[in-house]
Order: C-alpha cells, then sequence, then structure tokens
DNA sequence: AGCACGCCGACT
DNA sequence: GTCGGCGTGCTC
C-alpha cells in the first residue's frame, strides 16, 4: 500500500515550492518524521508534514510527478505537534515558508551528514543518555533571597500569565531565574526550561552560574547550550538531548526558541528589550515574541526579564483593569541596599537604592572641539589616583568616523555604498562598515591632491589615544602610569580575546576602559566607580522612533556597570556629555526612572499612533537601480488595492509610498522599503498573507524586473 | 536554496 | 575557438 505524504524540505518564502512537497511512501509516517527525500538531482533532508484535507489541498500534483521517500531517519522521534504548530505559526506571521522556517530550525548536521555518519553520531548520543541517569545525586544549596526576589518568585508562582520581571541592574534577576528553574525541575522530574539570552558573549557566564546550581544536582547533561557559536558537532548534540528530553535546561540565543523541547515549562528571556531578539536576517523572527506564543501554545509559563523593559512589554504589564495582559514583578533596590521603594510611576523622586549618581556636562559650556570636558577628566584622574576603574563608552568605534579634505571638501565616501568609510589609525585603512570595502589610507586627498587631510569626528580608537594623551602624567597609587584597554568589535575580532580582555578588566590591570555598547552589556565589572557616555546625543533627535527608548536602555545599562560592589556604589558615577542636559530622557536618567520615561514615550507614541498602539510590517526591495526598487514595491500597492483578497482588510490598514531605505546603497546594491501600517495586529496579519501572493506575482512581471530581492519584516525594530 | 540551461565577453 | 559571467526557470 502506498501512503502519499507531505513533506517540508529547505526552501526559500519565494520559490514555486514554498508549500509541503507530496512523496509516495510504502510504510505510513507519522508528522514530525524525518525523512531523506529526491528534490532534482538532490537528496535532502525533509520533515513529514500535516496532509492538508483532500478537499482543500489547492493544486495536488499529478500522480506521475510524486516521487518515493529516499529513506527515513530512524532513531529520532518525530517533532511533536506543538512544536510543529510553533513553526506554522512563525512562517505565517513573519511571511515565510513553512519549509525554510522548519528546517532552519534544525541542526545544520541533521541536513549535511550522511545516514551513515548520522547513524553513528546517534549511537553515541544514546550511550551518553543511558550513562546520565545514573549520576543525579543531591546536594543542598541555600542561597539567602532578597526580600524583592522572594517577593518576584511568589508573584510569579501566583500567576499564570507571561510575566514581565522588572529589576534594576545589579538586583538579582539571575538568582530569581537560577530559582524559578529550580523550582520547576523539583516538582517535576521531566519538565525542561529554557533560558534566552541576547549574545553570544553572555553565555559563558550566565552558562558558568547555571553549571554550578545545577550540575552537582541533575548531572553535566542536564544543561545544554544553543547559540551559533558553536561547532555543528556541538549543536547536533544539543538539540538531541534537547529533543529526547535528556537535557532538562536549555540555554541559549535566539534561535533557541526553535529548539525541540517535548516538556518545555518555563521559558526565561533575559534582557527582553534587547533588539539582539529580533533577527535581521532570513525570517525575521522576533525570540521574546515567539517565547510568549510558544509559552501559551505549550502550556508553559514564560518570564521576561529586565531593568529597561521593551516599551511592548511595559505596555503590555500595565494593571489588568487597564487592559494589561502580563504580570509585573518588581525589584527596585540593588542586593545590599535597604529599601525598596514603589517604583510605579507616580513617585516623582526616590531615593538611589545604590545606583550611582548621574552627572550631566553642559557641553555648550565646555571648551571648544573638546573630547572629554575637563571636570570629568579630572574626575577620570582621580579615580585613576585612587586605584579605581573607570569606563568610557562611545557608540562609534574606529578612530574617526570620516576623513575629509579641508579645501576641495573631498570626503572619504565608500564607492559601493551610501555611507562614509571610517577612518581605522591602527592599520591605517579606510573601511565602509557596511561592505567591509578597505583601502589604505591615501597620503595625500584622492581628489585635488591637498596632503593636509584630516579625521572628522572621534571613534573609541581615537578616543583611547586621546585619554593616553591627557592623563599620560597621572599615577596609580602604585605609581604605575595609566592603563588604558578599548574594547570594541575591532578589538575582539579573534575568538576568546573578548573573554581575555574582560579578565584583564577583572584583574585591576586596567584603569580606563574605553568600548562600545560591547562593553555596557551584562559584565560584572566590581571595581568600576565610574562611567561616562562621551557622546550620546545622537539618538535624542534621530529620525527612528525608537532611538530613544534604545539610548535609554543602554544608558541605564552602562550605568549599572558603574558600583556593583556595594561597598563602592556610595561613590560610583554615571557621567553625561551632552548639549541637551535638561532633555527629560537625561532627567528620568538621573533619577533612575525607568516608569517616568516609559509613561513619557508612550504617550508620545500613543499620540503619533506609533507601536505599541499600532503594528507595522516594512516590504523591503533591492535592486541595481533605486527606480526598480521602488517601482516594485509601487507595482505591488498598486496590486494589493485591486485584489478581491486585499479588499476586505484595506480599510484598515496603510499602505505607504516607497521611499529609498536610510543607508540607500549598500555593496552597489539599491535599497527601498515601503511602510505598512494597521491599528489591528489581525487585520495586518490577514492583510499581509492576502498580499503575498501579489507580491509574488508582481515580481515575475515587467515591474519585477531586475529585482534582486524581496522580503516583509514583520514587527520590524527600526525603520 | 541549489542546480541546470543559455546566451555574450576575455583568455589558453 | 573555449571558460565563465549571472539571468531565468525548475524541483513533489
Amino acid at each position: 500500500m502506498k501512503h502519499c505524504l507531505s513533506v517540508l524540505v529547505h526552501t526559500p518564502a519565494h520559490s514555486q515550492v514554498a508549500k509541503p512537497l507530496s512523496y509516495w511512501s510504502e510504510q505510513p509516517l507519522a508528522p514530525g518524521s524525518l525523512v531523506r527525500v529526491p528534490l532534482g538531482k538532490r537528496e535532502l533532508l525533509g520533515v513529514v508534514w500535516d496532509t492538508p484535507d483532500e478537499a482543500q489541498a489547492p493544486n495536488p500534483p499529478e500522480a506521475d510527478k510524486i516521487r518515493p521517500l529516499a529513506g527515513v531517519l530512524g532513531g529520532i522521534a518525530p517533532l511533536n505537534a506543538a512544536w510543529r504548530h510553533l513553526m506554522n505559526f512563525s512562517a505565517g506571521y513573519y511571511q515565510r515558508s513553512v519549509g525554510e522556517v522548519a528546517l532552519a530550525a534544525l541542526p545544520p548536521q541533521l541536513r549535511e551528514l550522511s545516514p551513515l555518519q548520522l547513524a553513528r553520531r546517534l549511537k553515541r548520543h544514546a550511550s551518553a543518555a543511558t550513562q546520565a541517569q545514573n549520576s543525579p545525586e543531591n546536594a543542598t544549596d541555600l542561597v539567602a533571597l532578597t526580600p524583592d526576589q522572594t517577593r518576584a518568585i511568589a508573584q510569579f508562582d501566583a500567576d499564570t500569565r507571561p510575566c514581565l520581571l522588572f529589576g534594576a541592574t545589579g538586583s538579582g534577576k539571575t538568582e530569581v531565574y537560577l530559582q524559578c528553574v529550580q523550582r520547576l525541575l523539583e516538582q517535576s522530574p521531566q519538565a525542561q526550561a529554557l533560558v534566552m539570552v541576547p549574545e553570544i558573549n553572555l553565555t559563558p557566564q550566565l552558562e558558568a552560574r547555571f553549571r554550578g546550581r545545577f550540575a552537582p544536582r541533575y548531572g553535566e547533561q542536564a544543561l545544554v547550550a544553543m547559540h551559533s557559536g558553536m561547532t555543528p558537532a556541538q549543536r547536533l548534540q544539543s538539540w538531541l538531548a534537547a529533543h529526547s528530553g535528556l537535557a532538562r535546561i536549555v540555554l541559549g540565543t535566539r534561535m533557541a526558541i526553535f529548539a525541540s523541547m517535548p516538556t518545555l515549562q518555563l521559558i526565561v528571556v533575559d534582557e527582553e528589550h534587547d533588539p539582539s531578539y529580533k533577527s535581521q536576517d532570513g525570517s525575521r523572527y522576533s525570540a521574546r515574541d515567539l517565547a510568549v506564543y510558544r509559552a501559551r501554545l505549550e502550556g508553559a509559563r514564560v518570564m521576561l526579564g529586565s531593568a529597561t523593559p521593551s516599551l511592548e512589554s511595559w505596555h503590555h504589564s500595565r494593571p489588568a483593569n487597564e487592559g494589561g495582559r502580563y504580570g509585573r514583578l518588581t525589584m527596585a533596590s540593588r542586593i545590599g541596599h535597604d529599601q525598596p521603594q514603589d517604583l510605579g510611576p507616580a513617585s516623582p523622586s526616590r531615593p538611589r537604592h545604590g545606583l550611582p549618581l548621574v552627572r550631566r556636562v553642559d557641553m555648550t559650556h565646555q571648551p571648544k572641539h573638546c573630547v572629554l570636558a575637563p571636570p570629568l577628566l579630572l574626575a577620570i584622574a582621580e579615580r585613576v589616583a585612587r586605584g579605581e576603574q573607570s569606563m568610557v563608552f562611545l557608540n562609534r568605534r574606529g578612530y574617526a568616523p570620516v576623513l575629509h579634505c579641508a579645501d576641495c571638501d573631498w570626503k572619504s565616501e565608500c564607492p559601493h555604498c551610501s555611507a562614509y568609510r571610517v577612518f581605522h589609525k591602527i592599520d591605517r585603512t579606510l573601511r565602509c562598515h557596511h561592505c567591509g570595502y578597505a583601502e589604505r589610507v591615501p597620503r595625500a586627498c584622492p581628489a585635488c591632491g591637498n596632503p593636509d587631510i584630516a579625521p572628522l569626528g572621534r571613534g573609541t580608537e581615537r578616543l583611547e589615544e586621546h585619554l593616553g594623551e591627557l592623563l599620560a602624567d597621572v599615577r596609580s597609587p602604585q605609581g604605575e602610569p595609566v592603563r588604558i584597554a578599548r574594547i570594541d568589535a575591532d578589538t575582539t575580532r579573534l575568538k576568546g580575546t573578548l573573554a581575555s580582555q574582560l579578565a584583564q578588566v577583572h584583574d585591576g590591570t586596567v584603569d580606563v576602559l574605553v568600548g562600545t555598547q560591547m562593553i555596557a552589556k551584562g559584565h560584572d565589572f566590581r571595581r568600576i566607580t565610574l562611567v561616562a557616555a562621551v557622546n550620546p546625543d545622537g539618538a535624542l533627535f534621530s529620525s527612528d522612533f525608537r532611538a530613544p527608548e534604545r539610548l535609554f536602555g543602554l544608558l541605564m545599562q552602562a550605568a549599572g556597570r558603574a558600583g556593583r560592589d556595594a561597598e563602592a556604589s556610595g561613590r560610583s558615577e554615571m557621567w553625561l556629555q551632552t548639549a541637551h542636559p535638561k532633555h527629560p530622557l537625561f532627567e528620568a536618567l538621573k533619577q533612575h526612572d525607568y516608569p517616568a520615561f516609559a509613561e513619557q514615550q508612550l504617550r508620545e507614541r500613543a499620540q503619533a499612533a506609533m507601536p505599541p498602539f499600532s503594528f507595522q510590517a516594512l516590504v523591503r526591495a533591492e535592486a541595481r537601480t533605486q527606480e526598480v526598487a521602488q517601482g516594485f514595491l509601487s507595482a505591488a500597492s498598486t496590486a494589493a488595492s485591486a485584489m478581491p483578497e486585499t479588499e476586505p482588510w484595506l480599510a484598515r490598514v496603510t499602505l505607504y509610498p516607497p521611499v529609498p531605505m536610510s543607508i540607500q546603497r549598500v555593496a552597489d546594491v539599491e535599497r527601498a522599503q515601503m511602510l505598512v501600517e494597521s491599528a489591528s495586529r489581525a487585520a495586518l496579519q490577514s492583510f499581509l498573507a492576502a498580499w503575498h501572493g501579489a507580491l509574488h506575482a508582481t515580481r515575475s512581471q515587467a515591474a519585477g524586473r531586475g529585482l534582486i530581492r524581496w522580503a516583509v519584516d514583520v514587527d520590524p525594530l527600526s525603520i
């Protein structure tokens, strides 16, 4: 008896084979089974999918075109219904093919390894699994919780909704995660927990913390990591451990949201506001949003943690009688500091609970063109002399963002992008941060021959150099000259350098640390008592409506680096150099008052009908010329208003005209985008789904001629 | 996505 | 005369 199966393969969203394909099989196979199928001349991994009802199958392929399966991957249990549901949802919501989403969610080796190699790996995994069975032993450790932590955990237990853990940096959010996971594992001997962090860089320290807590009790196997920095072999192993239920805890970056975890009961999203949770290529999913969806789907709990939540999550956690759908757990004070007050939006100012004193330097009253205001420099020098550490933060790497000729006004533009190439003094190159194009710095102006070309503006490299000059005479308590280090994407290019550089800071072999936002995130620096933001003004008047939110989060996070030692926190300071010291954002920051900031931002967003009070999607198009890119979008837009399928939604959806993207050209490709907006998420979703076919059709018509690619970005982070 | 087929420019 | 550029089209 022959069975006709629907099978997903790895095909992109816009190809002709976006739907599941049909294959013959001798045996019936459960949905979720992994198989190998022939496709053209290739043989690739497939996942058996739920067969659509005969009636609604759109175009069943002619029977003679259907080929038989090439094989079944035995030894791996079929992916369960919840996982398949998650894939279907994710593909639908983010406008991609299910095949692309589902196959991308599986470890690459499952696709690449030959059946023989795979069988060998499975055998090894199975033997490891039996070993693990005998290892659990008891260990009791008592951690003293703060009242804040105890209350947050109790509230979480009493709630059933998704919860936002709103806790200041240093208030002990990680311990809350550990406790929640621990209670879950103790209560139900099968349950699994997923813990996500925004960046690979943050996984080692969190993994160490979780391992320390859980490995003695449940064995080393009980905890696995999942992120793109792992080797393919490690990824397969972790995936199998999670899929088989052997791993009780999965710790990873956004990709981990797609891990197969048959007994998932708890999802933790740490630093939930972090933009890294939104994928920026392929299927542009938000791991945080999917976490909430998946938790509901699987009947699991979800905890989102942050000191500066996304305005979306903050808004969702408003009181239930105002329509809030999340619980809000507040931890107001840092560990070792008494004691909480209500961090509610109403209180105008409050004690600092060990948070650093925020000082604003009005740069309009400082000497012209000075990089560091004299009082700030003095404050840093004092710290060095006392043997304390300082951190100077500038969100721009390289020596200078532009090289400029004063005679003819030549600037170091990238020949392939609409952006300037950044001057990197260390290797004397001009480097484009968008396409990677690099050249040696010219000796003279390439346009007019003037030998006197000068760097304009400053990056971390120049700041480091500048600080070295200004602090040349300062001595540490031991009489040593000042030691300055820089951490940014350039100094950590090689694997492991970040860890070693961080270790230097911890050792105290560094007095002043210069860096980009990389140093603001997560890392515990115990001896830092001064944090300075050199030039945060850029985001105050940005055209991106999310820029203030990001800036506030970043500065708050940076401020949190100062004085994590209770003892040092009394004299720790955060300095802001700004031309707008009275700006409400800085006022709120001075009070460490996220609720006030959020309330003000949400008011503005509500007035302007922007997210979270509206829902957005972007259609992006790339072509050799701007005309083609925009022409495609215009044609698709016209098509939308002429379609019976999209017609019902048009009244509730706004289509804006196509515009060039903010960086219009990258690597000689012109980019344009079109905003689609609606007050209703459901209406936007329905519209996009109905419109997708038209976009596809437009591509193969005259208006799509010369188009390189197009894609939809649902809930985009920047416009 | 791969992988083929297919038609135009600089090399052994 | 071929090697190879990437445009177009197809895969159950």
